[in-house]
DNA sequence: TCAATGATTCTACTACGGTAGAACGTGTGC
DNA sequence: GCACACGTTCTACCGTAGTAGAATCATTGA
């Protein structure tokens, strides 16, 4: 199970993680109404995730549930992001989102308070 | 100027950030040692990435001097994963990574500190 | 029962990243 | 003057993500 996920097949996996299973159907209504995709289009990009592991096709009616959690592939890309853009070294990407101010006092606050807990 | 880079042009402009600029030839000496890249690979590649305006091609001698800092691909991927996996929230990417352990105690500390700084 | 509508599958095109062989150009030592 | 070696460009193949039309299957209202 391949846990690196392409553009389309993160809009069915944000899908499915936001509202649990789904049947195919609804899937690609909604698809259609957030993106314009053809209905083929997402039942051509479930059988490939359906093949690649990420998601379980259950009867009937086209059930499918997710096999892999937002936060697993959240550590995946990040880990990945690290190693090819920070050196392997997380604290440089934490240092360069502090020092460019991309978070507001109130998140700098939380993770203040995060640290400390951590201790 | 499109930032994001594929794996391809990613080796080639770390040894442009790592060396400065260098002439074609040395890239595609390093890299036929680095990853056994056939050189007209990489002469393909660098022509690519010229193209896309990553790089700048200085005569005499097919000098190749990078356009873009490692600090803009850092910035502009980092945020695109924060958009794509974290909901634009960049502290839950740091608090993931704190969560899970990902960071030594001495990067703990040094993190303290910089938000200490900030205040 | 059967036509129509909607669900699902089959098949295939396009664009592009990854890769490199073959060809071409050019300077240099003999 | 020329052969050779090296630098550079041209051209092209492969795999696959993105996309969807056409064909097929199933359900249901008349």
């Amino acid at each position: 199970m391949d846990i690196k996920l392409f553009d389309s097949e993160m809009r069915i996996m944000s899908l499915l993680w936001e509202h649990g299973a789904l049947r195919a159907q609804q899937i690609a209504k909604l698809l259609a109404e957030q993106t314009g995709w053809s209905k083929t289009t997402t039942y051509t990009l479930l059988k490939r995730s359906i093949d690649k592991g990420l998601i379980e096709r259950i009867e009937p009616d086209f059930i499918c549930r997710p096999l892999v959690t937002r936060e697993q592939v959240q550590q995946k890309e990040t880990d990945e992001l690290i190693d090819k853009l920070f050196g392997g070294a997380p604290d440089l990407l934490v240092s360069s989102l502090l020092s460019r101010k991309a978070l507001s006092a109130e998140q700098i606050e939380k993770l203040r308070n995060l640290i400390d807990e951590l201790k």
